[in-house]
RNA sequence: GCUGGCGUAGCUCAGUAGGCAGAGCGCGGGAUUUGUAAUCCCGUGGUCGCGGGUUCAAGUCCCGCCGCCAGCUCCA
């Protein structure tokens, strides 16, 4: 008699002996249709050897974690298409694991370049292999036999992995038909059982992710249980094509990058600008609203200035490099806190007037590696929404709990309501002191908690110099994109040696945050622009009413609906071409200008106006006062 | 930066096997006076990314560089 486990299914305690196959232990709490089941963090398969007790969830197909068993499938099922079109010595299976929607493998195939034109052919394969539905043997085997069988199949790459499983782990391997690969699973039953899959791209990916090892080619796929569910993220894919804002950008004459004025340097155009101008307004508005100082600092900084920061030392790979003046060394800013700092220090500081909160829309220039170059989103020079809070140690948890509030009120405002926190601790190699460390994280931790939001820890994962919150919001599209990132620092207050006087009459360290909230105004309209697709809301867009006389004789009642709604403060444009009626709304449409004013001879007559909606269509005839409340009405809410 | 793909008019793209650079939209001019997503006609527009090479001849083949795209890596 082994050893014996005992696991809960559904409320279920079953006892049985260790090793049991997970498939053998739902059979006996009566579970039959499974795929797999859950222990732990673990998705198992029905062969595979329960090994520890526990809270036991089956997984049925349909369930989230039976994708995974899919998935993982699927990647063998390409493995072994791949391995029967190239020679099963030619082709070196590196890892092939699961993604969001679906799986890829990094292989190497001698003596043959992958490219996407190769995707249908590998996908017959693979719908080949799933219809003679072999069934995926597990099978545990020692590593001496591990390492014959994969030096024998020329798997070079396999051999690695088994060199880096601990030695106490169990090594399996899956097999099906002929093909076998080292894998600690879970999946299905049989290849029969794949469900909907693509094969979508081909890319180069270092093995183990790093740069001096071979490059692999990685194929991706994605794949769903229904073809309906695969089609319907197909069109998610489709449908953020359409909305990437590099599209969009240009469509509607937001921005420009231009190869002779440098990669990842935006130019703002006339319609962007004003875009930005709004954003920019209201940012500074609810900025001095909560009591920031606005700031502006230089573009350069003195070598030493960046010296004594640090950032030669530790960030030097992503400044631009140094420019010489009058035998004096300068840099590009990366960042604001230096100059932040400055200000600061300009004179001595009371502890009566902290916490101090220095806001600067600030222009920083960091050198990224050409190829992570991605239109607004991932820039070379980029306008960042910062801030820095000087505080005393006991105003730590009101700060930061005022500054996450502020952040998401502020994102709000734009339109997401759905964030995502990240909480960062103490790395293993840090500066500060434990109660700086123990202080600032809880502060953090409580701000989240106070105000319900969701989120994870990432322990160790914070700087050197101190513990953050990164919120990352969720799009239209389901998407997350980091924008505030809520910083401690408990290196520049040392380094320039900043102080405040207490109540005591004796100088202090002080607490030092930076933060911000779009994080940069360039990847932030990036986001903006996909999340709605270009049609932003009204308190934002570039033009908000356009007005269109359908003939020249109704220009003149035209330009008094126009300069009505100017002088409403509304930002009003005319079409005055002589053009038809539906080519100048097909433009307008196009240009997404979110509400049209149509003038004929009706409105003349009626003196009103017929108004048209990008969302809503036809809305009818209104004079233009109801026109002006109904537009203000939107602006207020910020729809 | 690395791997792969791509680079033709302002935009979207065609250009067979080297053999006189094309279309639609845009833009300019004219006609049309127009009712909820494209009025018609005429015209304009290109160092085929840049630089070399092969060839009688290069948008097309070869080499180098630049840029873009998908990833790797990194991040606001």
């Amino acid at each position: 008699m082994g050893e014996r486990i005992k696991v809960f299914i559904e409320g279920k305690e079953i006892e049985v002996e260790k090793g049991t196959p997970l498939g053998e232990v739902l059979k006996r709490a009566g579970i039959r249709d499974a795929l797999g089941g859950k222990l732990g963090d673990e998705i198992l398969d029905l062969q595979t050897p329960v090994r520890e007790g526990g809270e036991l969830k089956p997984v049925f197909k349909g369930d989230p974690e039976s994708l995974e068993i899919l998935r993982h499938s699927l990647a063998h099922i390409m493995a072994q298409a791949l391995k029967e079109i190239y020679g099963t010595r030619k082709v070196h299976l590196g890892v092939g694991p699961t993604t969001e929607e679906g799986f890829y493998y990094d292989v190497e195939v001698e003596g043959h370049r992958i490219t996407e034109e190769d995707l249908p052919k590998i996908e017959e394969k693979m719908r080949e292999i799933i219809r003679r539905d072999y069934p995926i043997l597990r099978r545990e085997i020692s590593r001496e036999e591990a390492i014959k069988l994969f030096e024998d199949l020329k798997e070079k790459y396999k051999i690695e992995i088994i060199n880096r499983i601990p030695q106490d782990e169990v090594i399996s391997v899956y097999e099906q038909g002929d093909f076998v690969d080292l894998c600690k699973g879970p999946h299905l039953p049989s290849t029969g059982q794949a469900g909907a899959f693509k094969l979508m791209s081909v890319s180069g990916a270092y093995w183990m992710g790093r740069a001096d090892q071979p490059q692999l080619t990685r194929i991706y796929g994605i794949a769903f249980w229904e073809e309906e569910e695969l089609k319907e993220r197909l069109r998610l894919h489709e449908e953020a094509k359409r909305r990437d804002h590099r599209r969009l950008g240009r469509e509607l004459e937001f921005f420009l990058i231009d190869e002779e004025v440098g990669p990842g340097l935006v130019i703002w155009l006339p319609r962007g600008a004003v875009y930005r101008r709004v954003l920019e307004d209201y940012w500074k508005e609810e900025h001095i609203k909560r009591g920031y100082q606005l700031v502006y600092t230089p573009h350069v900084g003195r070598s030493k200035l960046w010296e004594r920061s640090g950032h030669t030392e530790y960030y030097k790979e992503n400044m631009f490099p140094e420019m010489e003046m009058e035998g004096e060394g300068y840099y590009v800013k990366p960042m604001n806190c230096p100059f932040h700092i400055a200000i600061y220090k300009s004179r001595v500081r009371s502890y009566r007037e902290l916490p101090m909160k220095i806001a600067e829309l600030g222009t920083v220039y960091r050198y990224e590696m050409s190829g992570v170059l991605h239109g607004l989103m991932r820039v070379r020079g980029f306008t960042q929404d910062d801030a820095h809070i000087i505080c005393t140690p006991d105003q730590v948890e009101g700060v930061i709990k005022e500054t996450l509030e502020f952040a998401v009120s502020m994102l709000k405002d734009f339109g997401f309501n759905e964030f995502k926190v990240y909480l960062s601790t103490r790395p293993e190699h840090a500066i500060g002191t434990n109660e700086q460390w123990e202080r600032s994280q809880s502060a953090l931790r409580e701000a989240i908690e106070d105000l319900g939001l969701e989120y994870e820890i990432d322990e160790g994962g914070g700087a050197f110099y101190g513990p953050k919150i990164d919120v990352k919001i969720r799009d239209a599209l389901g998407r997350l994109w980091q924008c505030s990132t809520i910083q401690f620092d408990f290196n520049l207050p040392e380094r320039f040696d900043m102080t405040y006087v207490g109540p005591d009459n004796k100088k202090h360290r002080p607490y030092m945050i930076h933060r911000a909230i779009l994080g940069s105004i360039e990847r932030f309209t990036g986001v903006l622009l996909e999340h709605y697709g270009g049609l932003l809301p009204l308190w934002l867009s570039p033009t908000q009413v356009r007005v269109l006389p359908i003939a020249e004789r109704h220009v003149s009642y035209a330009k008094k609906v126009f300069s009505e709604l100017e002088r409403a403060g509304f930002r009003v444009e005319m079409d005055e071409r002589e053009e038809r009626l539906g080519a100048k709304i097909r433009e307008a449409e196009l240009m997404k200008i979110p509400y049209l004013a149509i003038v004929g001879d009706r409105e003349v007559e009626t003196e009103t106006v017929s108004v048209r909606g990008k969302r809503e269509g036809n809305l009818g005839s209104m004079r233009v006062e109801e026109l002006i409340e109904f537009l203000r009405g939107k602006v207020e809410r910020k729809e």
